[in-house]
DNA sequence: AACTGTCAACGACGGACGTCGTAGATGCCC
DNA sequence: GGGCATCTACGACGTCCGTCGTTGACAGTT
């Protein structure tokens, strides 16, 4: 398992959850997915995406106790880059100014993110000269 | 049938045929498909694939002569934007700044594709202001 | 020791997806 | 008109995904 494939859509739910709380038991990755989630998804379903989730190498089980902890394997940054750069080759042709003029469409592109866009692109622009 | 689902994988890789050719056979699809794909999809199966986007709505499909033309229900642009806003929900808690840092780590983010981003940048900037 | 609650493990199931074989209709050509 | 090619339509299949019921192991309580 060098290199794990894409998450799924549920799976991609779950890894949220171990990114903002940190390795965590099913217990709690259930309760905060209910928290967060509108859908309402029982405890069995979630034990079972973090077993395949392990097979697939996607998260790392701890199982020295008798309640395991489970622990995102690749970092937030790495799979939302994996994840970005599949759907710009799928449907943008490889082209990243033209996802991030799609981007900018979007009414989410607030004044404050427009500056932070802008301060992104200032030092990606000194760090290449 | 409002608005379409989103497109599948295989359904996209069609969807940009038809953007790129304009209404089209499915014979020419599949040709099309067979030179720029590596993998090797057989007629029926593309045939099939346009049936169910019909059914579906992703496609539009003129009957009028024995050879069906299919042509894309829905723009490039348009469905560039619904996958990429998609994207950014589950992935990226819909923040657009953050899409845009991944995108400047990418390699492919060229000196072409920098200017070309500070230009995009610019005029929503104007537009807003 | 019996009861109760929590947990991992396993198996099953329905639906979507991509794939293709085959049948049936239609047009063309000798 | 018979034969061949082309096209649509239909049905089936294997796989993956998300879902959950059930089982068995274990731990704490009384």
């Amino acid at each position: 398992m060098p290199v794990p494939p894409q998450p799924t859509r549920a799976e991609l739910a779950i890894l949220r959850v171990l990114w903002q709380l940190g390795p965590s038991t099913v217990r709690r990755v259930h309760e905060s997915l209910r928290d967060t989630q509108d859908k309402d998804t029982g405890y069995t379903t979630v034990l079972k995406l973090l077993q395949n989730m392990t097979e697939k190498g996607l998260v790392q089980r701890d199982e020295s106790e008798r309640t395991h902890v489970y622990e995102a394997a690749l970092s937030q940054k790495r799979t939302q880059r994996d994840l970005l750069r599949d759907l710009m080759d799928r449907a943008f042709g490889g082209s990243a100014s033209t996802v991030v003029a799609q981007a900018l469409s979007m009414k989410r592109a607030s004044a404050e993110e427009l500056a932070e866009i802008r301060k992104l692109l200032d030092e990606h622009e000194r760090r290449g000269k």
